[in-house]
DNA sequence: ACCTGAACACCGTTCAAGT
DNA sequence: ACCTGAACACCGTTCAAGT
């Protein structure tokens, strides 16, 4: 991240971030770090070199993502279909979740405990879905009992629950938000 | 299982079902085995010998409340308010699948894939809910267009996230059969 | 019939030594 | 400034040898 990085370390970087990506689509947030570094072909030392903890590499993939999702959550603010507005937002969330299978437990992890790289990233995403969360209840779009803790739990359980069952995160989430109950 | 068996064996068996339990409770269900083995004060390979698989260890843990779903789940069927039959039932899943951290997760995965030794006793409890929310669908209470893999997948997500959040499953399970979004 | 524990292959993580 | 790879501690799983 650094601005100036040595050519080849910049170069390994992107590397590893790539050959991460492929393998953690295939196998998992869970899948083996020394695989990763034999298929880049570079030494374990330099992968913890750059990313020291599995989290600081989960970071770095998803980064991108989550700005959009924040400068998502500022344009959707000010909708005038909140509750539209928060399932947009959380199926795009939960589609970011997940990407790899366990990403969206890693961040229910972050999400719970300090001491996490992901920390920073889910904090801001538990913020914006709070905001969501609130316009849409003071629009008597939401049950107004409702905590963001519990909104973004669920949206996460959505998102672990889509890599089994044969049933995308987008559906998922809209059936948590509109409920299992017929409208009545 | 087999009726005849051997007075240590089936001390250890015992005794190795305890302290998984134990172990998992705190751990989750990807403890070491290894960890386990040496609590009991039992080689590892007499571990392997009552259990080959970690899902056949899992399986043997739950088997008693998967027993008791089947059973609430016949008694439930013939409620005048399916839905919080359904819900009720669910409930109970859910504490059942979230007795440790990752179960659901595992229950989720035999769910969609062949060769655990969970595949019997999770079809039997996938089975169980189908009916109750066909029931419940019959009497109108729930949507038409929910399918038993989604209410079963959300069941989990719901489970695994209570582990996170500051939520415990059961009201996760409301929320998500009753919705997010208030009664018109 | 059951238990033991060595053996093998693998992994996460650190750190002294290199360039 | 960065990379290498040996070192250490640990694990899952199997299987020949014991009782």
């Amino acid at each position: 991240m650094p601005r100036a990085m040595r050519a080849d370390a910049r170069h390994n970087r992107e590397r590893l971030l790539k050959i991460a990506d492929a393998t953690f689509r295939r196998e998992g947030v869970n899948a083996s770090l020394a695989e990763i570094a034999r298929t880049c072909g570079i030494a374990i030392g330099t992968l913890y070199r750059h990313f020291p903890t599995r989290d600081a590499l989960l970071q770095a993939l998803i980064h991108d993502q989550v700005t959009s999702l924040r400068e998502n959550a500022e344009r959707l603010a000010d909708s005038d279909t909140p509750r539209e507005a928060l399932i947009e937002w959380l199926q795009e969330f939960g589609r970011c979740a997940s990407a790899y299978q366990g990403l969206a437990e890693s961040i229910l992890a972050a999400a719970a405990a300090e001491g996490s790289d992901l920390n920073a990233d889910v904090e801001s995403m538990r913020a914006a879905a709070a905001v969501l969360l609130t316009k849409a209840q003071k629009a008597t779009a939401i049950r107004p009992d409702v905590r963001p803790a519990e909104v973004f739990a669920l949206a996460c359980g959505a998102g672990t629950a889509s890599h089994y069952a044969t049933a995308d995160p987008d559906r998922l989430l809209r059936l948590v938000v509109e409920g299992l109950a017929p409208r009545e």
